[in-house]
DNA sequence: CATGCATTTCTGGATTTACCGAAACTACGG
DNA sequence: CCGTAGTTTCGGTAAATCCAGAAATGCATG
């Protein structure tokens, strides 16, 4: 029976994919997500298709997007000679995961260009000191993101998930204590 | 002298234009943004028109939206009828004050939504078990990060930059300790 | 190496979104 | 009551995106 027979089942799927689309991702991509992180088996291209009523070539290629974001998988399925495909069903995954890759496409070419510019400004005499300044503070703000993301990104699971549970509690442990903590 | 005729300020406005909309942004209200960051006074409505190449209409949108995410600001002029806006420059600032909308915006109607279906798949019993499961599991998740956020909102700005500076490091500090390190 | 099936890539059309320019409307101060 | 500033709405258009069908490619098998 289809999974989205189930309304609430189909709720989700409807919404996940307009989360996608608020925050850049496209529909087909979201949806083909939704469904799979809700599947208990490993889906083939075609049952996607008639389940989200999508074309089979958009359905490849919203495969390939999750897959280049490493939140779906290719999987064999003993006697079928077809692919079949699962979402990462760890959540903390997925989100690393999804971070990792948006950094890797969007951050990281923005630090590389802001790199390039301040560099560039910090050479040229005539250029106004305010774009200057504005302009390297961004890069600087931008790269102590990235650096906090890659130190955070190599932290064990089951630690990130003990530091996000210790919420704002965290702050007790600088120097300086809570309310008012310094900053070196 | 327009601010736009310097080279390097022209390609951090394309790109940050550009930027925006890989978020779900769009790209005049970025534009916008991008030229109030690096402008050092605030501008009119109509200076804006003229230095983008916008029509009226659109600029008074975007700025409507950036007001909305609390990122650009009106502030009178001495002697000039006409409204002026200028951004916000301290991108800590920014940041939290663009997470705290998209939050408020997209996330916690999910979170809404994910509770909905989570109580009504409770008492559901003809519900398959893997569906309750998964949309369970994604309300936790949801929920954590959620409350992560509002926990890390409060904290005064200079704690959160002490937190941000000091990376992975803060995994010391839980108990059971990450490797070679733990507190005295 | 030919065949059949699975999959990806290409391409044109449909839909959606973004944007302009004009007009209507609000607000405010002479 | 006028003039200026600002916002909102709207029709039209341009551009971006989405997506179905067709063609091309890949791949395992006989």
């Amino acid at each position: 029976m289809p999974l989205l027979d189930h309304p609430d089942a189909k709720a989700f799927l409807l919404h996940w994919g307009e989360m996608g689309t608020q925050w850049g991702v496209n529909r087909s991509v979201s949806q083909v997500h939704a469904l799979l992180y809700l599947s208990d088996r490993p889906l083939p291209a075609d049952e996607i298709v008639d389940q989200l009523g999508l074309a089979r070539s958009n359905v490849s290629t919203a495969l390939k997007e999750l897959q280049s974001y490493a939140i779906v998988r290719r999987v064999h399925v003993e006697g079928d000679r077809r692919d079949h495909f699962v979402a990462e069903l760890d959540l903390w995954e997925m989100l690393t995961r999804i971070a990792a890759e948006r950094k890797r496409r969007e951050i990281d070419p923005t630090i590389a260009l802001l790199n390039d510019l301040a560099q560039r400004l910090a050479k040229d005499g005539g250029a106004p000191p305010h774009v200057r300044e504005r302009i390297t503070r961004m890069h600087e703000f931008l790269s102590t993101l990235g650096n906090w993301y890659e130190q955070m990104r190599v932290l064990p699971k089951p630690t990130l998930v003990a530091l996000m549970k210790l919420g704002g509690k965290v702050a007790r442990f600088l120097p300086g204590g809570k309310k008012g903590a310094n900053s070196g």
